[in-house]
DNA sequence: ACTATTATTGAAAATGGTTTTCATTATCAA
DNA sequence: TTGATAATGAAAACCATTTTCAATAATAGT
């Protein structure tokens, strides 16, 4: 899909233009730290990552442009298990990952991306959508599937 | 509902027996509060539901039985996105409900249980995990499916 | 560039669901 | 009945997140 940039033009700036959105300096460092990393963070992993380049960000500001970033769209809010929410670039914003669901560890709160049997899930689930919306009346705008168990490492772990 | 001779409590009985656990009043009432309902209740609802016979009961109880019940697998947890967890009796305790999974408004955050495709969904998931356990060395032990939108009701409020 | 408008910010305080503490009570095997 | 200890309740602590509010900075209009 999109590219990331790698200057001072960057992909999300139309997506502020036009909405009485502005594109601050700690939106752009927010986003370049999400951009930057596979994992799922959360809003004081960012916080720490965004304070190495702009120490006077405060986590305010983190928690208030993690939240309009979700409602636009552009990243995915998670709970996971840890009491705190974790996020995640959306799909068509991601270099490398497209559209996955997660394993999730319930002991050590691991999570693994995977894309197996991803297009028959899709396949079920735009079904499963269909015949929901119709019958509830309910327009479904995404789907969440998660898988939870635990990891190899810590079955080795517990005897 | 009354004091002395609770008869309903026989299928939870041997659940406690043999690990340490002890079958005490305040567990009783919150597992007949559970199995009453086909809601989603949160900690504070089962609370105040166990009050109205069991004034004494407090809520501080009410969340360690919740924690110790759901790490039993005798009802499940869950997050709706309304900032505070939900609880339901597990499938195979629940006399109405069978394997089912959510619809949830984002809005009101009223939640919709279905089934239809239930067994399609299944089916490919049986699959899915058999695939995932084995790539990723990873040992599922269940799956949360929930489609996340806008109620009718709601859709109709909007400006 | 200058200015007016107002969206955005950061520090501090508040919020609120959940957990911890700890002295007391209730359960159950012996 | 009794002793060991699991369970309880009130209060306090916890802690991720939200709210408050005065100050600041990004945009549009000139
Ligand atoms: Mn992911
Ligand atoms: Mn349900
Ligand atoms: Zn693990
Ligand atoms: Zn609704």
């Amino acid at each position: 899909m999109q590219k990331r940039c790698r200057q001072g033009q960057s992909w999300w700036q139309p997506k502020f233009q036009g909405r009485g959105y502005r594109m601050t300096v700690p939106r752009q460092v927010i986003l370049e730290v999400l951009s930057g990393t596979e994992k799922h963070l959360s809003a004081e992993d960012i916080y720490l990552a965004v304070q190495k380049s702009y120490p006077h960000v405060g986590l305010t500001t983190v928690y208030r442009t993690l939240e309009l970033l979700a409602d636009m769209g552009v990243l995915f809010k998670f709970d996971f298990g840890d009491r705190r929410a974790r996020y995640e670039l959306a799909e068509e914003f991601q270099v490398k990952k497209g559209h996955h669901h997660h394993l999730v560890c319930t002991r050590c709160k691991r999570v693994i991306d995977y894309t197996e049997f991803i297009d028959q899930e899709k396949e079920l689930l735009e079904k499963t959508e269909r015949g929901l919306m119709e019958k509830y009346d309910f327009s479904i705008e995404k789907h969440l599937i998660q898988f939870y168990g635990t990891c190899g490492k810590c079955r080795k772990k517990t005897v």
